[in-house]
DNA sequence: ACAATTATCTGGTCTATACCAGTTATAGAC
DNA sequence: GTCTATAACTGGTATAGACCAGATAATTGT
């Protein structure tokens, strides 16, 4: 393992993404000890407290497992190779070696509804702008995405191709707003016949309905999303802890 | 906010408590911001980074937002009070303040099928003890949970009554094993006769299917699950961050 | 050979300090 | 007033030490 204090990333940060291909090659297997946090400390030549900020992450991740007294160990095989985070789907796709695609149904300004302006923050009479697009992974229809972003802070976003470039991705880029903690719901449901039409599945099929409400770092809401995927073809897939 | 060497709990995990109380209490309001790191350092006379490591909990937990250059804020309200961790059916409905209670429809002493036994890690031919309940909160059936163990680790779990204790309490207090992680999916699934008439809806219902594997503190595998819960009452809700 | 004790591991918590890089408020120049 | 440079913040990272309690390995005494 080779760190560097040059190198723009975090030591802990280094350290962490070294564990975590150490684990993924199998050079640390699974149901093994890995070596102590003196030991990293004092052959990386940092703090123990360094080392302890990066195996913290794999902790959160999953990936291994530390108990009082014994020696951490690498967790048994998981089934979500992914780490959780929270991805938009083209991210989600992408992942999973998908190419992705989209198609617009709808791209308008318009005044907020009581309930999704209460859920944006926004005053009675504000402008939201609302997308809805059905998503295809390799060209078959997967979900029915409607996504509501306040007008006032994205005021152009519906201007830019919303087949091609990532929702998150221009609000980062284009609008200094970058998405970092979302509240998810997911239930299941049965399709109406214009849902089921859309994503070419029998009327009645289940489906999962994941509304979500996200936030940027400073705290703003800036989406509230509805989407529905086909239950045939979709499964979220999370690691809990407590 | 009072902290006390003498209290068990460690600091940190006191000062996130009280934290966490001031904002339940809306001492310290949504998007407001809460006082620097060094300012409770100073006022509790403790260590700035025992401050943040508990603010790095409330961080987890979705209930502030930091960002560098700018003073942590309260983050706007949860659709999910609760926090996420993972809960077993019974804690989770208390929570909720709904009564739980459970039928008994399987308890029995097996040979592993091949697929459970490759998940629990057991070799061919090793003994599992299942178990099969509905869930029922207010009376009202809401799942169906079908639950694998290693007969090995836990050899008299059979024996306690189950329509009392939880499964995990019991791992815990009796086979000295806490669960610890577990690896979950959800998908939407069309209901069997036989399942909907256990959860007393109708034929075709739509549903939750959620897939878990439960390993220990040490990483030891303990629990294959299955869980069917009733789309019409159950929606799994999380925070998810990046 | 076995059981009991002890030494030495482990992670868990904590301190006090330091420097960095962003953000925001302030004070000064115009 | 408005703009700009700066000072005073914020959280983010890192250090080097320290002590605790649980788990385990080694060492005893029998």
């Amino acid at each position: 393992m080779r760190i560097s204090v040059r190198n723009p990333q975090p030591i802990f940060k280094q350290i962490s993404t070294a564990l975590r291909h150490d684990i993924e090659r199998g050079v640390l297997k699974p149901y093994t000890a890995i070596p102590s946090e003196r030991e990293y400390a004092e052959q990386l030549k940092v703090s123990r407290m360094t080392v302890r900020a990066a195996i913290n992450e794999l902790v959160s991740d999953g990936l291994v497992l530390r108990s009082p007294g014994r020696a951490t160990t690498v967790a048994g095989k998981k089934i979500n190779k992914s780490a959780f985070g929270f991805m938009s789907f083209s991210e989600d796709m992408q992942s999973r070696g998908m190419k992705t695609s989209s198609t617009l149904l709808k791209c308008v300004e318009e005044v907020a509804d009581a309930a999704i302006g209460a859920q944006l923050g926004l005053a009675p009479g504000a402008r939201i702008i609302k997308i809805e697009r059905v998503r295809l992974a390799d060209g078959e229809p997967m979900a029915l995405e409607s996504i509501c972003v306040p007008q006032q802070r994205f005021p152009t976003l519906h201007n830019f191709d919303l087949t091609k470039h990532s929702v998150y991705t221009l609000m980062e880029r284009e609008f200094g707003s970058r998405p970092s903690i979302a509240d998810e719901s997911i239930e299941a449901v049965q399709l109406s016949v214009a849902e089921a039409k859309l994503l070419k599945v029998k009327t009645g099929s289940c489906a999962l309905l994941a509304r979500r409400v996200t936030r940027d770092t400073v705290g703003n809401t800036i989406e509230v999303a509805k989407a529905i995927y086909r239950g045939d073809r979709y499964r979220v897939v999370f690691t809990r802890q407590r």
